[in-house]
Order: structure tokens, then sequence, then C-alpha cells
DNA sequence: TCTTGACCTTCCCCTTGCTGGAACCTCCAT
DNA sequence: ATGGAGGTTCCAGCAAGGGGAAGGTCAAGA
């Protein structure tokens, strides 16, 4: 399977794979023409990738699933300690995103919004 | 005053203030000795943009909200309408975060994390 | 057979918002 | 005079790709 059928099914765009290839994380072989060609494996690595980096991992957190994936001896341990800590990191990122939500919340219903200068947002930038 | 004054009563890194200055948010005067010499408006400038931010904005939007604080004929409305759109983006990606977070919930509640190799987060992940 | 258009290849630059480091200059205190 | 703590410039790089150029390939239609 060529690259834009992978793209495709995978619901990647090919850049992406190409990306991919580059940094280790998927390796297909090559046709005759020097086209890359798409096993039903690489091509189910590319959903996992997908699936894994629309959860918000990271491509090295993607790099260790992948791996933990294609060890039978993992321990399910390793994955949940793995994805915890991307919890607590979307958690992180999530309270910072509602203070400054709250913030500016605060910020916008308090200014006018008309035809003139005052604006309590921009002296909250602006306060000594 | 130096950039390490600067940078230490504007709580920046000196590496950032001299990004700004490179993509134009401050113009510092420079001395005899080639030093850049921050006015206390360049200090002001300084703190308004860490503010802004902070608050998530991009610097591109610092960029117009330091031109609309410059500008004594500004509509309050402008800003308001910068900081709604900002608001807006904010919203949208605390809930990508918030499903996610959701998603991954689940999937962590439901792995045994033990010695174990069955996952069910794998198994999300890499599901037909 | 020729050509056309869709697809593929590599390559390098661009993005955001900085951060780190190298090589070098300047200032102040000892 | 010398040492260390400032300052300066420029270059490279991070995540995670995106855009686009220059060129090779393939399959179908005239």
């Amino acid at each position: 399977m060529n690259i834009g059928d992978a793209a495709a099914r995978a619901g990647l765009p090919a850049k992406t794979i190409r990306y991919y290839e580059d940094i280790g994380l998927v390796s297909p072989r090559r046709g005759e023409n020097g086209y890359r060609s798409f096993s039903p494996n690489d091509l189910h690595k590319l959903v996992f990738l997908g699936r894994a980096r629309s959860l918000g991992f990271s491509i090295e957190d993607c790099r260790s699933l992948l791996a933990l994936y294609g060890d039978e001896n993992r321990a399910s341990a390793d994955v949940k300690t793995l994805a915890r800590a991307h919890l607590a990191q979307i958690s992180d990122k999530i309270a910072g995103l509602q203070a400054m939500h709250a913030t500016l919340t605060d910020l916008v219903s308090s200014c006018a919004g008309d035809s003139r200068p005052d604006c309590p947002i921009l002296k909250t930038l602006s306060d000594r």
C-alpha cells in the first residue's frame, strides 16, 4: 500500500507519516520504485499512533507505548504509569487554562466594549 | 537600566527580553558601550507583556494589545473583541483537554496496573 | 505511442516562543 | 592587572509537523 492510501486509512497526513518514519516510529519497506510500501501491520501502527496522539501523548510517549505494545512480557503497570503521568500533565494544563479563563472572563465582563478608550483589560495589564 | 535589572524587575529572562526586541515589541536605547538601556517606560512595557503572556495571549496578540494601549483613540471594543477571541480559544483548548482527560481516566481506571501484560489502554489504542 | 495528471520522492525552510551555548566585549573591585 | 560578573552577537535546537520546489513514476486516455 502506498503512502496516500495508508494516510487515508490511518487518517493521518502523508507528511506526518513520512515524519514518523524519519524519527523511527514506523519503518515501511520500499518498493523497486522507491515508494514506501505499507504492510497491514504498518498501517495498524499508524492507527495506533494516531489514536495515542489524539489522546495527547507526546511522540516520545508514543514511542514507549508502541514498544510496550510490541512487548509480550510487558507489565500493564508500566502502561498505566505512563498514562497516569500524562493524565497529570493534562490536569495541570487544564488548571492553568481555567485560571486564565477565569481571569479573562472577569476582565472581559468588566470592559464596556464601546467606542471609548477606557478599558479595564488594558488597565490591569499595565497597572503598576 | 541594564538588561539584567530589567529582567529581574519585569520577571522575565534576559533572553526573552532580547527576543522581544528582536521581534520589535520593545526598543530600548543603546548606551555608548552597546548595552541596552531600559527606560521606565520600556520596563513598563515588559511588565505589560509578561502579564499578557501569562494570560495566554500570543505574541501577535500582545503586539496588538500594546498598540491599543499606546493609542489614545482606541475603542475599548477592540480590546474586548481581541480578549473574547482569545477566551474562545482557551475554552476550546479546555474542552479538548477535558475530553482527553475523561477518556484517559476511564482507560487508566480500567487497567489493572500489575505485572500481567493485558492492558485495556493498549487494547483501545490498537483496536481494529 | 505519447501525453497528461495524479502520485510519489527528497530537500529545505517555516512555524511558536523561546532556551542554551559559544565566542567575544565591558565593567567594577581587588 | 586580573578575575568574575555582567553585557553583546550569532547559531542551533525543542515539538510536531506544514508548505512548497524540483524531480521521478505510474496508469489511463487519445
